[in-house]
DNA sequence: CGGGTCATCGTCCGAAAGGACGAACCACGG
DNA sequence: CCGTGGTTCGTCCTTTCGGACGATGACCCG
C-alpha cells in the first residue's frame, strides 16, 4: 500500500487528484495540504511514502512548491516528493531537481502518466515526463548557455522589473553582487542589457 | 436538474470538477471535452444548461476557449458559459466577456464559489469571481491604460531587448522621441523602468 | 473653430545600469 | 591537492536611462 499526500492550493485539483489516485487499488490517500507550511507539517506528522506537490502556490503564503520540498526532504526518513506542476519552465525544473524532487509532471499529463510515476516515486525511481526528460537531456549537451540558479534567481526578478538594489534586497546581498551576477548572465546570453537577456531567456525557455 | 458540460483540457481538472459537481444532487454532468473543438461539437450535441469551459487549451489545437465560447454562444438556444481559467490577465477576461461569458472564475475558487456560480449561471445571471469583479470595476475606473499604435510599437522593441538608440534607428526618429514615448507608456503602465513596463504589459496581456 | 490626442523634437540633470578590472571563500571532482 | 566554477564583495569610470520641465505641427471631432 502506498501512502499519499497530496499538496496543491486548487482544491479542484486536490479534488481531481483524490479520485483519480483514490481508485486504484494499492494507493491511499492519507492526507491533503492546501498550502506549502501545511504540506511539510502533514509530511512529518502522517509519514506518507509519497508527497504530490504543487509548486506554485497563490499569494496566500511566500513559501513555494520547492521550499517545502527542501524542507520535506530533509526530514528524517523523508518520502519521496513527486513535483506537479503547470510550467515547464527550466528554472521551475532545475529547482525543483536541486530540492530534492523525485520527479517533475505537468498537470496535463494523463492520469496513467500519473499513476506510473507515483509507483516509481514510491519503488525509489525517478519519474520525469518525457517533455522534461528531454530538456533536461538538452540542458546536459548544452552546458555553456546554461544559468546557475542563483543567477536563474535573478534574472527572474529582472524579468519581473525589478531594480538591482531591489533584487539585492530581496535577495539579502550586496548591490555589487547583482551587478556581478547580471555581468555572467549576459556573457552567457550574449547580451548587453537587462532587457535583452530577458527576452533572449524567454526565447530560449530559460524564463516563462 | 442542471445539465453541465466541462471544457478542459487537462485529466486531473475535469476528474476534480467532475467530483466536486456531480455530487450536487440538482447537477448532472453530461459531457466532458479535451479540447475547444470537442467542446463546440459537445455544447450543439448534448443540449446541456452551462458549459464550463478553460480558456486555455494545450498545444493541441490552435482555437481557444474564447473562440469556443463565442460559437458556443452563437448556437440556437445557446447554454450559458462559465469561464474557468487560472489567470486572471485583463485580456483574457475581456476576451472571455466579449465573446459572450456570463461567468469568470479562478481555478483556486473554493468548492461552494464554484457550486454558487454554476447555478448562478444556469438562472441566467453573471457571476464573476470576486477578483474578477474587483478587477473589472477598476478597469471602468481607470480609463483606459490602452496604449497607442506607436507606443506599442517602441514597447515591442523595448521588451526585445533594444537601447533607446537603437530603437530610434527603427523606427526613423530622434532619441528624444523614443523617450518621450516611453515616458507616456510608464506613466500608463504605472511603471517607472523598462523592464517593469514590459512585465506589466505581459501581464496584463498587452504583449504576448 | 477650439480642445483633445498623438507624434515629433528640445535641454538639463540626477540616478541607475553596465564595463573593467580585482579578490576572497567554498564545494566539488579529477 | 590543485583547478574550476559559483557566490560573494569591492572600486573606478562611462554610458544609458528616466524625470522634469518644455515646444511644435497634424489630426479628428463636436
Amino acid at each position: 500500500m502506498i501512502h499519499l499526500l497530496i499538496a496543491d492550493d486548487h482544491p479542484i485539483v486536490r479534488t481531481g487528484l483524490v479520485a483519480l489516485l483514490g481508485s486504484e487499488d494499492d494507493f491511499e490517500i492519507v492526507g491533503e495540504a492546501s498550502d506549502a507550511d501545511a504540506a511539510v507539517e502533514a509530511a512529518e506528522r502522517l509519514n506518507p511514502d509519497v508527497v504530490l506537490m504543487d509548486l506554485q502556490f497563490g499569494a496566500a503564503g511566500n513559501a513555494t512548491g520547492a521550499h517545502a520540498t527542501r524542507r520535506i526532504r530533509s526530514l528524517e526518513a523523508p518520502p519521496y516528493v513527486l513535483v506537479l506542476t503547470n510550467y515547464d519552465s527550466d528554472a521551475d525544473i532545475l529547482a525543483a531537481v536541486e530540492a530534492g524532487a523525485s520527479g517533475y509532471l505537468l498537470k496535463d499529463a494523463p492520469p496513467h502518466e500519473l499513476v506510473a510515476a507515483v509507483r516509481a516515486a514510491a519503488a525509489g525511481e525517478s519519474a520525469l515526463a518525457p517533455v522534461i526528460a528531454s530538456r533536461l537531456l538538452d540542458r546536459m549537451r548544452a552546458p555553456h548557455a546554461s544559468l546557475s540558479s542563483r543567477e536563474l534567481e535573478v534574472l527572474e526578478l529582472v524579468a519581473a522589473g525589478r531594480s538591482n538594489a531591489e533584487i539585492a534586497a530581496t535577495l539579502f546581498v550586496g548591490e555589487t553582487t547583482v551587478k556581478s551576477h547580471l555581468a555572467h548572465i549576459f556573457s552567457k546570453l550574449d547580451a548587453t542589457s537587462r532587457t535583452a537577456a530577458v527576452s533572449t531567456a524567454r526565447r530560449r525557455g530559460i524564463l516563462r
